[in-house]
DNA sequence: CGCAACCCATACTCACCCGTATGGTCACCC
DNA sequence: GGGTGACCATACGGGTGAGTATGGGTTGCG
């Protein structure tokens, strides 16, 4: 038996330092991107990181376009398989909520706006995401500045969602009380 | 005719140090409030500074505190005032929306929910202005699980749009166009 | 005037972390 | 089975920023 998590004696990849430093990313933050504090972590020192990747930074972007590369296919293509455009966007609504799980990234990245590496990948997802929106909102029978406007405030109100959930805990909404939320949502931001 | 913004030859007191952590901090974000970079700022050392306070920590404290006590009767005690409950949500909504300088630290302790110590701050202030949505929701008509549901919407949509807006560039949208997203909040969350 | 209390400057120490230099140890392959 | 290249450890240099020690200057006040 070995000791938790630790004992991996594998040789690592450039692409292992990436998905752990998503990972450390996801829990800590952006500026808690250390190149020591990630070597302990996956057991080894930075001798080997400095093997793989020639700076602290390239880590960052590396990983930061895994991620944006990953998001690509996560969401979006699923959805635009459904045919019917007024069944879209509460799907989507649905989807997006029970899948918190990838978002954690997202959130973290919402908190590190200041670092210059972050600002295009954000500004690039975010500005996609908000013309799948827009889209969205037109097929389903609204005026294009209605439409624009709508997409504006749903996509405010799921970040803003994210930062009020994970990073501050809020009275912590519990299960039933978060679908609930859902459809509050649906009924409100999507036109009947 | 004095350098600019230097040659104030007074002597400094902790507050003097608050607001100006609170302005660097609404600037450059939590992250940036050196004690070294700051005392610069003033024209003064680090030695002024480690007499006022005992650490670093303790500036930051102070100027939340200080920011929080400000806040509490910034906007609510005015809107408070509007006797007609179905004229205060849209005179809040559009009130908020024209004052946006003072939510520039509140977005920079958005992205600070790392530091445990703006945790607390952010949750106490949030849950306030929760609280006042909610009953102002009440009083416009909703069912009470109804008018909670919509001030989280409401008040994750004012979030999210200070992140978007203020830290992120996104296509930067100009006055006219704010106007009329506004207006499209006012219509949508607000129930006729 | 003179003495405190107050305010600040200078000069350190210490800890952290990035990046470099260099040599060691496996794997694999001819 | 020896050599080459991938992967990693160790040790070092350098920068930054927090906190400490201590002395000098200024202000209020008796």
């Amino acid at each position: 038996m070995n000791v938790s998590t630790k004992p991996e004696r594998t040789r690592l990849s450039a692409e292992n330092w990436e998905v752990a430093a998503l990972q450390l990313i996801a829990e800590q933050g952006v500026g808690a991107l250390a190149v020591e504090a990630l070597a302990r972590q996956l057991g080894v020192t930075k001798g080997s990181f400095y093997w793989h990747f020639r700076t602290r930074e390239a880590l960052l972007n590396a990983a930061l376009e895994r991620w944006e590369q990953y998001g690509e296919r996560e969401v979006i293509n699923e959805i635009e398989q459904i045919t019917d455009p007024r069944k879209r966007l509460p799907e989507l609504f649905r989807r997006v909520a029970h899948e918190l799980q990838p978002h954690r990234v997202y959130a973290a990245l919402l908190k590190a706006l200041d670092h210059p590496q972050v600002v295009p990948v954000m500004a690039r997802v975010s500005q996609r995401r908000m013309e799948f929106l827009t889209t969205a909102y037109r097929e389903a029978g609204l005026a294009p500045p209605q439409a624009l406007n709508r997409a504006r405030l749903t996509y405010a109100a799921y970040v803003g969602f994210l930062q009020l959930n994970f990073t501050l805990g809020l009275p912590r909404i519990n299960h039933e009380e978060f679908e609930a939320y859902v459809e509050h949502m649906i009924a409100t931001l999507i036109p009947a």
